[in-house]
DNA sequence: AGCATGCTTGGAACCGCTTCCATGCATGGT
DNA sequence: ACCATGCATGGAAGCGGTTCCAAGCATGCT
């Protein structure tokens, strides 16, 4: 038993010949080892966890698909926590890492509050956020303050002077914080032009969702002077976006141009200039870095940082 | 530590005061059951797989949603293998019951041959499918022949009858068969409406997606004598129906009236008059009967067909 | 009052693997 | 040829629960 072990984990001090063996009499019996008996005696769960908000959104689930496909190819098990109100979201961050039923823990787009962050630090379990960032922990994911100075830019190279901002909350219950960096970025390619950052031309939809974003798209447009383009937080709300101008009979990109972030697949079906991060790669690359964590952990906090690349499409043009 | 085990696994021959003692001393001492070790000596795995298909597709996410939202209150844990390639179908299909690692398993919108079916009924595994049916297995679902009988039904009500039907394959390697059975509930309304089923109005694209199906209703709206309805298989092929139409400078609903087949999310949006079915239902139903079945087998395999709707929004309307 | 019955409860075996330890053998040096 | 060294191998002790079994106790019956 100790030797089929041996075999079984690759552990050098086996001969070639009892390897050889081994592996045939393992063949001829079809034996496959019992992974919960690993489990047990090698303290290991080989289970990683990832608390996910919102998993049907589509950058959400792309980004799980590339965990999904790194992982799929490891040893270890994935198990999805699906966070759908504040009080998951707090509880998962809260008590996940103490319950320590998992080898690694992988964290999607909640950026945890200080104390969750020593909390899940000191529960010696491997943590690392994707699409998130956090002094203490390990991180990948784009700049997103980058992002918006990137989009808002375009914009203004268009010549475009009022230009609206439309995302959901900046204070939202889940502490997603992509809304306000790409609100800053915002303002500073505003800055940067010598555009005053008007309050006036901000609209925080109450929730994301398209519906949300298309009444807060409409409060921009029914105001004395509209915007002549306008940036929104998330391709989705860019959808509403142009719901409303094509409500209010604005062609877009003619007298309404509207550029959005993340680049979701239907993005290019709709035309829509948008900001391309790297989603299925993002959930990847957390992936990898969490199993070369547990594997060897770093000395110190390992942040990753992707790039961001401007997709124009057939939304955005210059003034008239 | 017998009667802790008793005391967790509420076994009824416990007395009330030791029962409440041991839960006390549980509580103080922060105690948590180490899940390891319970699998390997109840030799339960308390794990579930799920087969799924391209799980970014927006109508699998919100049927694996249902399946995450139930089995994340159960005690079983759910470990995703996701199919991208016609031989991840297969292998999985063939081997995953085989190895025999999990106490149940769920597989999505696949449908199995009868080999599958009958290694994955001998392999003592309860299965359950989801949006499939097949005589061995338990499914949970909807009557797709009623479905496309449904919208092509709606169709032919407001006096089309020219009628395009857009589908992916209908032969597909993933042995998807939704495209085959909304044809043939197609073909059966068209019938009762003694209208010919003309394959020329039948045009299959290579792949799901919306750029496809924009090229297959382009072929259909190329004809000289274009149909002046069109039934897509799926939402997301109605998106494409919808560019196509808008390329061309056709006005749907008045010149071409479009259904589509789901519901999904974006449908609303787009305001597109479709057949709902249930989604995240069906995950959640499906999980629920797995979960009844690994308790107490059932003696006969399981059928659920679950409630198909018409959703009228604004792409169908009368013909001219 | 004594004995049988039934409900509780503690103890021990066991689940199947990993890992440590000691034994055995071959090798190399003297 | 003998002894020291080192590597390969089999055995045994856990890992932390579940479950069976036997013993203990209180109750109810004769």
């Amino acid at each position: 038993m100790g030797t089929v072990s041996r075999v079984l984990n690759q552990h050098p001090a086996v001969s070639e010949a009892t390897r050889a063996a081994v592996q045939e009499a393992i063949a001829s019996l079809n034996y496959t080892p019992n992974p919960s008996a690993r489990r047990l005696s090698s303290g290991r769960t080989l289970t990683i966890a990832i608390i996910v908000p919102f998993f049907t959104r589509p950058s959400f689930v792309e980004r799980l698909r590339g965990v999904v496909a790194v992982l799929n190819q490891s040893e270890y098990q994935l198990v999805i926590y699906n966070v759908e109100t504040p009080q998951q979201r707090d509880l998962y961050l809260h008590d996940l890492p103490r319950r320590s039923r998992f080898d690694g823990l992988l964290i999607l787009s909640l950026t945890p509050t200080d104390a969750e962050a020593e909390r899940l630090q000191q529960s010696g379990v491997p943590v690392v956020l994707i699409d998130a960032f956090h002094p203490l922990l390990h991180g990948v994911g784009v700049d997103d303050v980058a992002g918006g100075a990137l989009a808002t830019g375009h914009l203004i190279a268009l010549g475009h002077r009022d230009i609206g901002y439309i995302s959901d909350l900046i204070d939202c219950p889940y502490r997603f914080i992509a809304s306000r960096a790409r609100l800053q970025g915002y303002c500073q390619a505003l800055a940067a032009a010598q555009i005053p950052c008007d309050p006036r031309y901000q609209q925080e939809a109450t929730q994301h969702g398209v519906r949300e974003a298309r009444e807060a798209a409409r409060l921009l447009l029914d105001r004395p002077q509209p915007p002549t383009a306008v940036f929104a937080a998330s391709d989705t709300q860019a959808f509403g976006v142009l719901q409303a101008a094509r409500a209010r009979g604005l062609d877009v990109p003619a007298q309404l141009s509207v550029i959005g972030y993340d680049d979701i697949e239907m993005a290019e079906f709709w035309h829509l200039t948008t900001v391309h991060q790297p989603l299925s790669e993002s959930g990847a690359e957390g992936a990898r870095l969490l199993l070369a964590a547990m594997a060897a952990p770093f000395d110190s906090p390992r942040q990753i940082r992707q790039p961001l690349t401007l997709i124009q499409r057939q939304t955005t043009a210059p003034r008239v």
